[in-house]
DNA sequence: CACGTGACCGATT
DNA sequence: AAATCGGCCACGT
C-alpha cells in the first residue's frame, strides 16, 4: 500500500476546504500547506488526482485569476466554475477581488 | 548525479 | 499593462 507524501495530503485538505462559489490561487494553497514556494507542486498534485475525485480542484487558479489549463481542460474548469456561480470572462479571467477565498 | 519539465510566482524591465 | 527573467521544488529520464 503506497502512501502519499504529507505535502499532497495537505493540499487535498486545503483544497477540500475552499467553499463553493469561491476560488484561490496555487500560491495561496502552497503557503497554507507550509511550502510558500511550491506553487508548481500544487499544480502537480491536482493534475495527478485520481479520476472521480470529489476534490473541487477547479477552484484553484493562477495569481492573475486566470485558468492555467489549456484546450478542453480549460473549458471544463470554466464550466465547473460557471455552474457554481463564479463569473468567468470569455478569456477565462475571474474577478479575484470578488471571488477570492480568504482562509 | 545532471538535466529537462511544469495546472506557478514576484520583481524587474 | 504586458512581457521577460530568475527562482522554486518535486519528478522523470
Amino acid at each position: 500500500m503506497e502512501q502519499e507524501d504529507s505535502f499532497a495530503m495537505r493540499v487535498w485538505q486545503i483544497v477540500a476546504a475552499i467553499p463553493e462559489g469561491c476560488v484561490t490561487t496555487y500560491g495561496e494553497v502552497a503557503r497554507l500547506a507550509g511550502s510558500p514556494r511550491a506553487a508548481r507542486q500544487v499544480g502537480g498534485v491536482l493534475r495527478r488526482l485520481p479520476q472521480g475525485s470529489t476534490l473541487p480542484w477547479h477552484r484553484v487558479v493562477n495569481r492573475h485569476g486566470g485558468i492555467s489549463l489549456t484546450g478542453p481542460d480549460l473549458q471544463r474548469q470554466r464550466q465547473a466554475l460557471l455552474s457554481e456561480g463564479v463569473q468567468v470572462s470569455g478569456k477565462g479571467l475571474i474577478d479575484m477581488a470578488r471571488y477570492r477565498w480568504r482562509y
